[in-house]
DNA sequence: CAGCAGATTGACT
DNA sequence: GTCAATCTGCTGC
């Protein structure tokens, strides 16, 4: 069941991280269809957030898309070299998102290891600039409803309990500042696709 | 306009 | 442990 608005929606972005762990991520582009579990999530909470791209209310091209009500992709390139796929979360001017890190995957197997520049290797959707490559995700992709037919979020009825999910610092925020010390990285105990990051 | 650092990753020492 | 890949946006001249 696809996932719609009322999720979106909440207020608490950082519940919505953990509810997404266990959903399934699904893309179709041209008929083809690639899906993974999500395993590994991160919560940015907008203007309070110091990590967050959103931070004091700044405003930037890349970053208006934040600003528009919850329920869309918004899809970034970091290094010059990886996209990274976030959901946009709570109402219009809340700019909260989820960036999701981590799936392990499920439908198009094989479509996804030749999208893939690992060429094979076992985890190849184990970070959050690998798992856009394996479901053919880019840049040209922000600001895609994630209630239309091309990127979508499945209820497929796999729910993890509380001590099931490992709360950490998010990864590659130390310039954050204290908000670098929050909790908001979720990811799922003894799930071999989690990211390898620190 | 130049310089730099970042929500990353694989290859290499 | 270190480096290069090279886009976006911010700082400073």
């Amino acid at each position: 069941m696809k996932l719609g608005y009322d999720l979106y929606h909440l207020d608490n972005v950082e519940f919505i991280a953990q509810k997404l762990l266990g959903k399934y991520l699904v893309t179709n582009f041209s008929n083809v269809i690639t899906s993974g579990k999500i395993v590994e999530t991160e919560a940015y909470a907008g203007i309070t957030d110091k990590a967050s791209h959103a931070y004091n209310a700044k405003r930037t091209n890349r970053t208006e898309l934040m600003y528009k009500d919850g329920g869309i992709a918004y899809v970034y390139l970091i290094y010059g070299i990886y996209s990274l796929f976030n959901i946009v979360t709570n109402i219009k001017e809340t700019p909260h998102a989820v960036l999701v890190r981590a799936i392990e995957p499920e439908d198009g197997i094989e479509t996804m290891q030749k999208r893939s520049a690992l060429n094979g290797k076992r985890y190849f959707t184990s970070g959050p600039g690998l798992l856009t490559q394996a479901l053919g995700i880019s840049t040209k992709h922000t600001g895609i409803s994630l209630l239309e037919n091309q990127i979508w979020l499945e209820n497929r009825n796999v729910n993890f309990s509380k001590h099931e999910i490992i709360s950490s610092p998010r990864v590659g925020v130390a310039y954050a500042g204290e908000d670098a010390l929050l909790n908001r990285r979720y990811r799922i105990k003894n799930n071999p696709w989690v990211s390898k990051a620190k």
